[in-house]
DNA sequence: GACTTGCGAAACCGTTTGGTTGCATGTATA
DNA sequence: TATACATGCAACCAAACGGTTTCGCAAGTC
């Protein structure tokens, strides 16, 4: 029940609802238009991907359209940003990196 | 069996293994002391991580130093671009980002 | 050679995952 | 009002996951 966006990205069916939704709303139906799923899979995937805040969605009527919440994707590139240093070799603060690394594992112990 | 670098990154203990073994390569023993489980489950996890190249290991003696493959971590922000440039709201090339999303949708659907 | 250490592999187990089918509800439309 | 449509939800199921225990093997150590 623990919803976590690492968690939400690991599902290739999910990453392809979220570039499907990025630059536009679409209904569950539309959705699992693009897909060999049933509807109720691609609606089982929006609610997974809601619970933790990566898609909106809007009642039009009889209808619910969901888009893309693209700040939380800003979250995955924070995480990323440690390592992105490592790559680039930018080791100018190299204390603060490894603070920051070992405050990662410590949290991630915890659970 | 299908290994996907975001099913890696999708557990929180591989992603604190990660951040252990980021700046110094470790034996699963020294691994496995950073976190409250056996060291068979830690080598389970550092199996995962090698089979889709996040990890990459070197034998010394009887002892086995994993270490992070620090270019394979690319490919996330590869995949984070795309988004990186909507909230970023640079939308000079929109036919392109459009392309790269229809795209990468196109491929999720085929698995 | 006998013993200890570091490790991976296999077998097993409870839980989660991703999918299906069937159903209930609310909204438009005839 | 009766009908069709869009959707979420519950029940069920096989497969995958994350963990443990047990074992076998290679490499050091006495």
């Amino acid at each position: 029940m623990r919803r976590d966006i690492f968690q939400a990205i690991a599902d290739p069916t999910r990453r392809g609802i979220i570039a499907l939704i990025a630059l536009q709303a679409l209904t569950p139906n539309a959705i699992a238009a693009h897909f060999d799923t049933t509807r109720q899979a691609v609606s089982k995937h929006l609610r997974i991907l809601t619970e933790c805040e990566l898609v909106k969605q809007e009642s039009i009527g009889r209808e619910i359209y969901y888009s893309l919440e693209i700040e939380k994707m800003r979250e995955i590139d924070v995480w990323l940003e440690q390592y992105r240093k490592i790559w680039e070799g930018r080791f100018e603060q190299l204390d603060t990196l490894l603070a920051d690394l070992k405050r990662q594992e410590k949290q991630e112990r915890k659970k």
